[in-house]
DNA sequence: TAATTGACCCTTT
DNA sequence: CAAAGGGCCAATT
């Protein structure tokens, strides 16, 4: 991996609390990186496993999950969520499970 | 160096 | 709700 972005990433996904989810975008501006949700996806697909990056708590800004309906990815992002209580009703994630961090609570976790 | 490629996003139809 | 079109920009080819 290339890229001097990809750790401000996945340290961003790091942030995400069990139970909720973020969307592209987000991690992105919370990286220090407007508009680059794009990267923040390559980022993720970069992450080895030992660095275990909670990928699966990341979706599309519509709550909806980034991979193909059925696919493996898709099959296997919506266990990881089961398994910590986030329910997905049709294509999308419950609104309610959608990450949304208070400026204290962001100011909290630079406490270096 | 130039073109292509995304685990994306937003607004408008 | 669905599709289209434009924007974005690092990484890859």
């Amino acid at each position: 991996m290339t890229s001097r972005y990809y750790p401000q990433i996945w340290h961003t996904v790091l942030q995400i609390p069990c139970g909720k989810v973020a969307s592209y975008g987000q991690i992105a501006d919370l990286a220090g990186l407007p508009g680059r949700a794009r990267l923040v996806g390559k980022a993720l697909g970069a992450a080895s496993a030992e660095l275990a990056v909670p990928w699966y708590r990341v979706v599309r800004s519509d709550l909806r999950l980034a991979f193909l309906p059925g696919s493996a990815e898709a099959i296997a992002q919506q266990q990881h969520l089961a398994a910590e209580g986030v329910l997905v009703k049709g294509l999308r994630v419950d609104k309610q499970a959608h990450w949304q961090p208070q400026l204290h609570e962001l100011l909290a976790q630079l406490h270096y």
